[in-house]
DNA sequence: GCGCTCCGTGCT
DNA sequence: GCACGGAGCGCT
């Protein structure tokens, strides 16, 4: 059957607009017209022709045939900037089982309301005679507002756009008809703001040492050689990745292209711009949280128009058009913030790997601990692996050493601090080092419920446990939503209803109480819930305002200490215990972190982990400080149980607010695996709950599909989207795919 | 986003 | 009755 129709998207930046209107082929152009072309179309009552582009070809039509417009033609450029930008799009909504309009979404931006921070300015474009007469001729005809216009002009001269909009009440339309007549003339000059305020700039160089020029160098000579694959530094924290990446940079740079440095939110400090402004000066700029959709776009602007050479940002930032990408950097490589966690469930470095990809780029990422899927990758020759393995000035790793908080519980002690801990800290106390106390646990941790019946307050939204806070609040984690703690149990009304409080603020209060004089901070949900309120904690410590700071992950990634010479992990398992075949990874990577903060100076560092269990190689390979040992054994165990990265998972998320109607789809799906897989090949896992079974009142479900082969999960995916678009009893089921996540 | 329509207002 | 200004709508 002759594809007739096509669904075209017309322009994203308007909310009113992010929907497909469908066009009819015309013969001219049939079998020319397919998904991911970008075509001219006429649009609105305006007789205006605009660029769409068009994400699917059909038999069917979606409207009255008599009310659809034809396409006009093929737009000449499909190779623009936006159009390679739309291909990537084309490529995450593909692996990432998102609608095209999200992925588009995602990745061009969306210009929103106050798209353009423009200064207009508003002149004569008539002799001053020929202004009078004409403000006669609006005085006659009572066009008042023309009149107010131009009266103001003559004068001013020169008026303020915004100024006569807003204050004389004169409307864009009537402007831009006097515009039109050539009464006026609008300029407009643009005006950016630069998002961070530096002050020194440029010529800032720091001499690589050897091993980091050798490695440069050996990255330079393999592009030069043609080889483009995606490089993976290995460099224990302190081995001065940063300084490779700008030498590079430097030499994409002196090729007229540009760079992209990623960077996990969290590790964006002012410290780590300002090396970069003070090597690259103006030519670089930077994207975070706080920027608006305005100012974002703004930024995105200035690269497409070749104001800047190198933009720093977390994952986002990826989408940065520069017209001649060469080179994308992600640090941190192993970081849990590449993946996005709304639709499109993105990551960031096999994304960066398809742009790359599409525009002749290179990709380089450096970890002290890397993904065991990254490092795999480098170990099969998919990646090429870089090994730096001395600290700058040859600085000694920090002595680490395990407790086993069961022989504490044996021998009497039940604090949370073990005896080698608090020895430890009276030492350093007394030699006024500092000492940062980490709980590798999400914010306050402490449940709210009823010693009678035993009942949990839970959200109503999600099916989690509320934390209690500071004041009696509780507090969903998931959706934020916020409640005032009963005071007796709704559900049997007794009065003995409490918070087991086992976070942060416990710890706190015992740190005070052992050691009355130490000057304590906290650093969590809490105490960084107002603007700044992390940067402020951490460059308190930093400025020795206090001598010990307690916290969680947040406390362990970026910052530097010089001063700290003690780490005490407090219960190093706890990140261990979670449903996940990536527990021991996470726990490696958050212990060696922790244990990397200590001795960041010229004085020897040490820490003290704290755990049940003292055998787990992922805590033992954390303390030795010794990756190739956690790889070894974390490999062998993903081998064993096929897990990713030796096997392939595909994990298909699915949420409803119908519950029964969740249950019934994913039992659908799970008969149609089998249907389309009869010699059972692949491995299926669930239906099952989710680990949270309902966010924001929608439940959720997930099926695992396990498969030696790649490309047979992808023909499966393939196949189950298909199918879920022929059966309209998918329609309210919001699908997520992931693979190997 | 843009232009169109609808409707209220103010002036002749 | 006319011109203008503001809001809201629909665009395939």
């Amino acid at each position: 059957m002759e594809k007739l129709f096509a669904d075209v998207i017309v322009d994203i930046s308007s909310e009113k607009l992010d929907r497909s209107f469908q066009y009819r082929i015309p013969d001219s152009l049939a079998g020319q017209v397919k998904p991911g072309v970008q075509v001219w179309i006429p649009f609105g009552n305006g007789g205006r022709t605009i660029r769409g582009y068009v994400i699917q070809v059909t038999d069917r039509p979606a409207c009255p045939v008599e009310k659809m417009k034809e396409i006009c033609r093929i737009a000449e450029d499909q190779n623009n900037i936006n159009s390679r930008m739309i291909a990537l799009a084309a490529w995450m909504r593909e692996n990432y089982g998102s609608t095209m309009i999200q992925a588009l979404k995602t990745v061009l931006p969306v210009k929103q309301k106050t798209r353009q921070k423009e200064e207009r300015w508003i002149t004569l474009g008539i002799s001053r005679r020929e202004a009078e007469e004409q403000l006669e001729v609006y005085r006659k005809k009572h066009h008042v507002a023309r009149e107010r216009v131009l009266q103001a002009v003559l004068e001013e001269e020169t008026v303020s756009y915004s100024l006569v909009r807003d204050k004389l009440h004169v409307t864009s339309q009537v402007l831009k008809t006097m515009e039109e007549q050539g009464i006026l003339k609008i300029r407009s000059r643009r005006v950016y703001r630069n998002p961070v305020a530096h002050n020194e700039q440029g010529g800032g160089r720091l001499r690589l040492t050897e091993s980091q020029q050798e490695t440069a160098d050996a990255i330079v000579s393999g592009w030069d050689a043609g080889d483009s694959r995606p490089c993976l530094i290995r460099g224990v924290t302190g081995s001065g990745k940063t300084l490779i990446y700008m030498e590079l940079m430097e030499r994409v740079l002196a090729r007229g292209r540009q760079a992209i440095l990623l960077i996990p939110e969290i590790a964006l400090t002012y410290q780590m711009v300002q090396r970069f402004y003070h090597r690259f000066g103006d030519q670089v700029s930077v994207l975070h949280s706080r920027l608006s959709q305005g100012e974002r776009s703004d930024q995105f602007e200035r690269a497409k128009n070749g104001e800047i050479q190198i933009m720093i940002g977390p994952r986002s930032a990826l989408f940065t058009p520069f017209p001649r990408l060469g080179l994308i950097v992600l640090d941190e490589e192993h970081e849990t913030s590449y993946q996005s966690e709304t639709s499109p469930c993105y990551h960031a470095r096999e994304t960066a790997i398809a742009r790359a990809g599409m525009e002749d780029a290179r990709v380089v990422m450096g970890s002290a601990t890397p993904s065991v899927d990254a490092y795999y990758r480098s170990r099969l020759g998919e990646y090429r692996l870089f090994e730096l393995e001395n600290r700058y000035e040859n600085r000694q790793l920090p002595r680490a050493q395990i407790v086993d908080l069961r022989e504490e519980l044996r021998a009497g002690n039940r604090s949370i601090l073990s005896r080698r801990l608090q020895e430890a800290m009276e030492e350093r106390l007394a030699k006024k080092e500092q000492i940062i106390l980490f709980l590798n646990r999400r914010g306050y941790a402490g449940f709210y419920s009823c010693r009678m019946c035993g009942a949990v307050m839970k959200c109503p939204h999600c099916d989690v446990a509320l934390s209690l806070h500071n004041g009696g609040r509780l507090v969903c984690h998931y959706c934020g939503y916020e409640t005032k703690s009963p005071g007796t149990c709704p559900k049997c009304a007794s009065p003995y209803i409490g918070g087991f409080r086992a976070g942060t603020q416990q710890i706190e209060e015992i740190v005070k109480k052992r050691f009355p004089a130490a000057r304590v901070l906290r650093m969590d949900l809490d105490t960084t819930r107002n603007k700044d309120g992390h940067a402020r904690i951490l460059s308190a410590f930093a400025n020795q305002e206090a001598d010990i700071l307690i916290g969680t992950q947040m406390i362990v990634k970026g910052h530097d200490f010089p001063r700290v010479t003690l780490v005490g992990v407090l219960a190093a398992d706890l990140s261990l215990n979670v449903s996940d075949y990536r527990a021991g990874e996470r726990t490696f990577q958050l212990l060696t972190q922790a244990v990397g903060r200590a001795g960041r100076g010229e004085v020897c560092g040490e820490a003290v982990i704290q755990t049940y269990q003292p055998d787990n190689y992922s805590i033992q390979a954390a303390a030795a400080q010794d990756y190739t040992e956690f790889y070894r054994q974390e490999i062998a165990y993903r081998q064993l149980m096929s897990y990713p990265p030796a096997s392939n998972l595909f994990a298909v998320h699915a949420s409803c607010e119908d519950g029964a109607l969740l249950d019934m789809a994913m039992t659908y799906l799970r008969k149609y695996l089998r249907k389309i897989d009869p010699e059972e090949k692949a491995a299926v896992i669930g239906p099952a709950d989710e680990a949270i079974p309902r966010i924001a009142d929608r439940y959720r479900k997930v099926i695992y599909i396990k498969h030696e082969d790649y490309r047979q999960l992808v023909r499966l995916k393939d196949q189950l989207e298909r199918y879920m678009e022929i059966n309209s009893g998918f329609q309210k089921i919001r699908i997520q795919f992931e693979f190997n996540h």
